[in-house]
DNA sequence: CTGTTAGCGCATTCAT
DNA sequence: ATGAATGCGCTAACAG
């Protein structure tokens, strides 16, 4: 057996190489390679044999080329350091599973001219559907996306004009909701911790529906933090908690942007001795691991990040498929659930 | 303007179509799209119009085929849930970040079934490169790698015998380090919390050097708790505490498998009024943030994620760079530090 | 600086 | 059930 260090440097072995040593055409041992094709066990075992002999692997590239079809999907999300997009990459993935298609997944920092850049470098990729997060793009995004003839879904939001599919909820509605469920409960200070810039835009959206129900509840307004660029991480949440503390002394519940932010800013009520939820209640978004183990266990939104995933990679099968057959399907809008999970913390 | 409802399901403009609109040859539109290409600025211009008149996308398909180049590296890593694997991928992105390589992510699942399986399918679409994470492989998998002459990077890990490249650490020296730290801070009876199956070859690693450790110094063995299958949650580190304090009252320090199961562990000692570190100390593995953020903050061992990604990332770059160029750069193995972070836990 | 020729490795299409 | 011819869209190599 060849040693492991003088491993190859020449190309690899073609599907030619394959047939001759199988004694067959190229064209039988492709059709050999993908199931279901239309060939006698013999041959089929022989070219398997050859196939082993060789180490040969197909190269889809080349398949690719001639069938037009890359069997590429690609997804762009801010983080995957989050969580929340990790579970929905996750969720896509699981969707696309054994379908034969490969995921190509993009970061975009939460930057909209990241996302430009990066639909364009995946489309020369030639995917067969797109996954984008959120409803706010570049111009120049909308138009890569709509002249490249896939199907396109945008998650995590509602778009007010949609590309094309949605998968998705309303962060502000959610965030509403929340504030009334503090209302509920009695609270009526009621204080908002995010991120600085608007380069989160699911963000600005809680906060927006954050505004809102407060107005809509008549409580005093004002009381927002913010707090570091976004995504906002536990430790600023803790620094956002005590300034949101000593600049509203009279604040009695804090809903932050995200489960991280809420963690962050319950470690540091802990710290400096502030009962939770005696002295201020804390609620987060996102409904996280941590919020559910945390001490005491943080009230929150819960979206099933997960399921996003899921749902958008299954409706991207179906446009896959549909326009596989030179059909295309209706442009769907996808409602998520979402619900105001009731906690320990406040 | 086209609405974007009519998007267009017929194949995009080509390379001839833009030379064509440009009154020139392909090649030149070629030259003219990669940069530093001998160019003169007037046809350039000329090209660049008609790119953006047709919408025209570069296909990278093609060009992979007739360059032999595909611009993919791939990684594998075992889940992308964890944050700490998460950072290691964005470390390797940032590493290839703007040298024109595409990153194609796997997950194992922990499994190394999978693995083969993603190496398989993997290698279909001509990676000049790929990182795994850990030493253990199915035999397939690594022949399949040695066979597909690229280079090979294993991370997180020092295996016995690698296959090519070896970016890691030792697991079980590290865990080692800490076990003796929590001796020199006068805890006896330490204890283990991890995962129950051998899947988890890094779990099973820190197990052993605690159990070394152990030996090594005299103490009470037998003091492990086996709990969930890895990768362990929060929520399992906090039943596996209840189990290691109801058969072993004595113990007065736990080791956790990881931060996450550490964090959990905590929380629940904060609800049954356990006092950490009082009634029983508490450390982890990988200096998470929220193990930075708990209240107790959590004693650790810090790896740096991001920075095993980065320099496997910058080493697989220089291994292809001498690749593309006929030559092969020796096996390199790379040890990253790790070190005992002294918290509030114990 | 620009064009011509050739071919990358496979799948489609049409034969047989 | 198998094979032959053809071309996918691009870039390498060479020519001018």
């Amino acid at each position: 057996m060849a040693s492991e260090t003088d491993r190859p440097l020449k190309s690899p072995p073609t599907m030619a190489d394959v047939a001759e040593l199988a004694g067959v055409s190229t064209m039988t041992v492709s059709r050999a390679l993908k199931k279901g094709g239309p060939i006698s066990e013999k041959t089929r075992r022989k070219i398997m044999n050859a196939v082993d002999e060789l180490g040969y692997v197909l190269d889809q590239t080349a398949g690719t080329l001639s069938s037009k079809r890359s069997g590429f999907v690609v997804a762009l999300v801010p983080s995957i350091n989050s969580s929340n997009f990790a579970d929905t990459a996750r969720g896509i993935t699981e969707a696309i599973e054994n379908t034969g298609l490969q995921l190509l997944l993009g970061y975009t920092d939460y930057l909209i001219e990241k996302e430009e850049r990066l639909v364009e470098s995946m489309l020369t990729r030639r995917p067969e559907g797109i996954i984008v997060t959120g409803g706010r793009h570049a111009d120049r995004t909308r138009r890569l996306l709509s002249a490249a003839g896939i199907p396109v879904i945008e998650t995590w939001d509602i778009p007010d004009n949609p590309i094309e599919h949605v998968v998705g909820f309303s962060n502000a509605a959610a965030t509403n909701a929340l504030v009334h469920h503090l209302y509920g409960l009695g609270y009526r200070n009621i204080g908002f911790v995010g991120g600085t810039s608007n380069r989160d835009t699911r963000g600005a959206d809680r906060r927006l529906g954050y505004a809102q129900a407060i107005e809509q509840l008549g409580l005093p307004r004002g009381r927002v933090i913010s707090f570091g660029k976004p995504p906002i991480s536990m430790e600023q949440g803790g620094e956002a908690i005590a300034h949101l503390m000593s600049q509203w002394p009279d604040v009695d519940a804090a809903v932050c942007v995200s489960d991280l932010s809420a963690f962050g800013a319950l470690m540091e009520c802990h710290r400096r001795g502030w009962a939770v939820p005696g002295r201020i209640a804390i609620a987060g978004f996102g409904d996280f691991e941590v919020a559910r183990c945390s001490f005491p266990r943080i009230t929150t939104i819960s979206v099933d990040a997960f399921e996003i995933g899921r749902a958008a990679g299954d409706l991207l099968l179906n446009a896959i498929e549909a326009s596989r057959e030179g059909r295309r399907i209706p442009p769907e809008l996808m409602l998520m659930p979402f619900k105001v999970i009731q906690r320990e913390s406040t």
